[in-house]
DNA sequence: ATGTCTTTGTGAACGCGTGCACAAAGATGG
DNA sequence: CCATCTTTGTGCACGCGTTCACAAAGACAT
């Protein structure tokens, strides 16, 4: 998944392919369960088991960091949970911001696994002056009318916007002119960043709209445009070799 | 090896590519938003624009569905958003459970954007006896217990897990036996299933560290922009704090 | 030291996704 | 009915990502 729209096929990340760094939190993360059970080394196999992907395509990943492995044994646990983390950027701290203190925000604002990997909540920003001063998570939910001093004053790079998205675009805006350069989108939205801005986007109605598109595939598909309420019906399908369905083509 | 996890790679489904069945989603939200404007027809520029992509790929995307546009004039909207709904299997009703209703699960309980696309939340379901009973959203959350009769009762195909982490793969299981065939996963961990079972994972903290990683480039390639070489040896930490991470070279 | 065994690192082939560029299709106006 | 203009649908080329397969590298035993 590509992180903006804003094409930039010139300035390649320091040579690591996209792919590569989407995966290597995945690779960190099962890393940091070994490094927790004090296993010294681990093979790109097993690693690549845990971590749910080809062996193969590990191995590749790691080329691209360096040669970090020992061949006959594996990889140092320790020594790779380290470089990755390096790579990521991890070893440093990094502020952040949530704007829009709702459900999603809230949920958020607590969530552990937040401070866990070198992420820190700096300040939750609220439009509603029912909620400013109020605390979540331990910490006081300020107006948004601070939100360009928040940001200066606490060097804050990173956004995630969990606003509706009707004000998703402006508060983006915002962010951007106060020097927030990523952005983390929840909001339904298409937001428009100026160059050199990355936004990624979390989007659980398209998520599940992938899915019920797979489901309706596995459902079956005798005759389209009938709602067939129970199609719960747990139907062996031989795993055809993807056969191939007649289009439908309009008149 | 015990694994018997078949990894599928990107099952084309009756000739869509899984990009393109990706981007209708967004295609649609835009559309709908025209639709609700009353705006009869739409050409793929505009429409490209408003979804944030390409218009040679939007027009690609929908040549997999059929022609549908008429050229010189553009996309029927109303006509358009059926078809996608219809390819998305959004014509129909997908009753959804949501397993550990805890600040994530609750967050998305409370989200309206589940109904507005064909989604209901057919259940909550939680493992803390305190929890059961007690109303979330307006809906009774009921004891895991009775998770396999509630997927059964009500023909539940996609179950949605915000559970803790350490638990998500027998929840995972159990949502499988009982008939569920799609997982939207936000616990940070793999999940192993069966073939025929699709899983999509939401990792906020994944998403994070991709954007720290390019931060992280952007900070450096303003500052340092000199170190050419630099995959063989393990360079020093360019900056002075956090020289607490154990640098072990492996043997 | 030498041989064997394990596992890495990577060259190469392949498939998918993207975007350009343009011919075909149809609307529109005269 | 014909000319012109707009916009679709797609052939094609290219680059990225994935996977295979294997030589090289090192550990370990003898
Ligand atoms: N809740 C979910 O599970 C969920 C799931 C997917 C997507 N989303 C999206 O996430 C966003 C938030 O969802 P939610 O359920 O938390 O909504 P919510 O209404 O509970 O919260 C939105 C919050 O944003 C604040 N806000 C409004 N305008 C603002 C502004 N200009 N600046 C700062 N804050 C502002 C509101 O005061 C409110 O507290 C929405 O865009 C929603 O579509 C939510
Ligand atoms: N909160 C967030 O913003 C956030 C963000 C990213 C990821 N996550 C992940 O989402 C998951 C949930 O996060 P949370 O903050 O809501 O945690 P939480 O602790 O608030 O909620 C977890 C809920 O799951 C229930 N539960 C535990 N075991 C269960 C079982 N076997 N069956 C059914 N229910 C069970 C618990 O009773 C609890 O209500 C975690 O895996 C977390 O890592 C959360």
């Amino acid at each position: 998944m590509a992180t903006g729209r804003t094409h930039r096929p010139a300035t390649r990340s320091r040579g690591i392919p996209e792919a590569t760094v989407a995966r290597l939190p995945l690779y960190l993360r099962a890393l940091t369960a070994l490094s927790e059970r004090s296993v010294p080394t681990v093979s790109s196999e097993e690693l690549a088991a845990a971590a749910g992907v080809n062996s193969a395509k590990l191995r590749k990943d790691f080329s691209y960091l360096g040669s970090y492995g020992t061949r006959g044994v594996g990889y140092d646990v320790e020594y790779l949970v380290y470089q990755i983390s390096r790579e990521l950027g991890l070893t440093q701290d990094w502020p952040v911001v949530i704007v829009g203190i709702g459900n999603l925000g809230a949920a958020l604002a607590n969530y552990g696994g937040f401070a866990s990997r070198g992420f820190r909540v700096a300040a939750l920003i609220d439009a509603d002056p029912a909620m400013a001063g109020r605390q979540v998570a331990g910490i006081a939910v300020q107006h948004s009318d601070e939100l360009e001093k928040i940001i200066s004053d606490n060097g804050v790079s990173i956004g995630v916007i969990t606003t509706p998205p009707g004000v998703a675009q402006q508060v983006c805006d915002r962010l951007v002119a106060a020097g927030v350069t990523s952005i983390l989108n929840f909001a339904p939205t298409v937001l428009s960043v100026p160059d050199g801005v990355d936004v990624r986007k979390v989007d659980l109605s398209i998520e599940l709209q992938i899915l019920a598109f797979h489901e309706q595939r596995k459902a079956g598909e005798e005759t389209a445009g009938e709602d067939a309420v129970a199609a719960s019906v747990p139907k062996e399908t031989p795993k055809g070799p993807d056969g191939d369905v007649p289009v439908v083509m309009p008149a």
